[in-house]
DNA sequence: GGAAACTATACTATTTTAGTAGGATATATA
DNA sequence: TATATATCCTACTAAAATAGTATAGTTTCC
């Protein structure tokens, strides 16, 4: 019932990307270093995030990554949902399962929709923009 | 992000003793037959639920498993919690973590914790006779 | 031309998951 | 008391997932 690296590197990485001026470039190398994760496995989580189109790259020398929306236009969901794959606590409860054969009578997939629920509703209501505000109420700079 | 078999089969088979009449036994092979689940790897999942109270056993021929309290006294969380362990989505935010080094600047254990609450706030506001109840009202026994 | 940076694919060690296997111990019943 | 039927206990294992490394290639700025 754990948020893979995956998941939470991503969620770090685009909020480090957030950080930055807008439209800043940011190499991968500076990425990694920053928050201190190894850049060849970054690497593959930030193209996902590339392919997704939710930061944009610009190849070659002084190249780097930077975020194509605004940081408001980004939930947590987004993020975690495309790097770590669905969120649900268990696969046949998702859109694209194949139907179960217990289905008639299977009360825990009550249960395990609920927390399903509970889950989007909170990565859901989470943006990008919201963490940057937690961040800057954190380092003592209150917004109103 | 899963719950794995250990906490769905431990779910079914408390689901499963609490259909049976009040002290009635059950044996492993039998519970096994009905939830069609191994009763090999079924008894490394009952062991748990016997070491913590949760059922009672009776060795020997005509032996078996029930539930040592009724049903309402059992939540969805103590059972996936006991055998899934901590239902938190990072070991970071659990009581017994060890202080993370980021702690004073990370933003997205808020997430994490908020994600925590809600999962927490599901499986511990559903106990094994409201299960009971979906169940019934499954098969068409509507309860008032 | 060369260095910096992204792109792509393959490989690997470790851990977790989902069981199996085999025997020891206890007890109801014949 | 013999025996069948249970639970109890420990060890083992195949497969998958996790968390990266490694290597080679492509693009572009200077």
């Amino acid at each position: 019932m754990k948020i893979s690296t995956k998941g939470r590197y991503a969620l770090r990485l685009m909020i480090d990307l957030a950080s930055r001026p807008k439209n800043e470039k940011s190499s991968l190398k500076d990425i990694a270093t920053r928050q201190n994760i190894s850049d060849k496995y970054l690497e593959q989580i930030i193209a996902m995030l590339n392919k997704a189109g939710y930061v944009r790259s610009v190849r070659g020398a002084q190249g780097g990554y930077y975020l194509s929306k605004n940081p408001e236009d980004y939930t947590v969901g987004m993020i975690l949902r495309l790097t770590e794959g669905s969120l649900s606590p268990v696969s046949c409860i998702d859109d694209d399962a194949q139907v179960c054969e217990r289905s008639e009578t299977c009360v825990t997939s009550i249960v395990y929709k609920k927390i399903n629920d509970a889950i989007n509703g909170v990565v859901d209501g989470i943006t990008l923009q919201d963490l940057l505000n937690w961040q800057d109420e954190k380092n003592g700079n209150y917004v109103i």
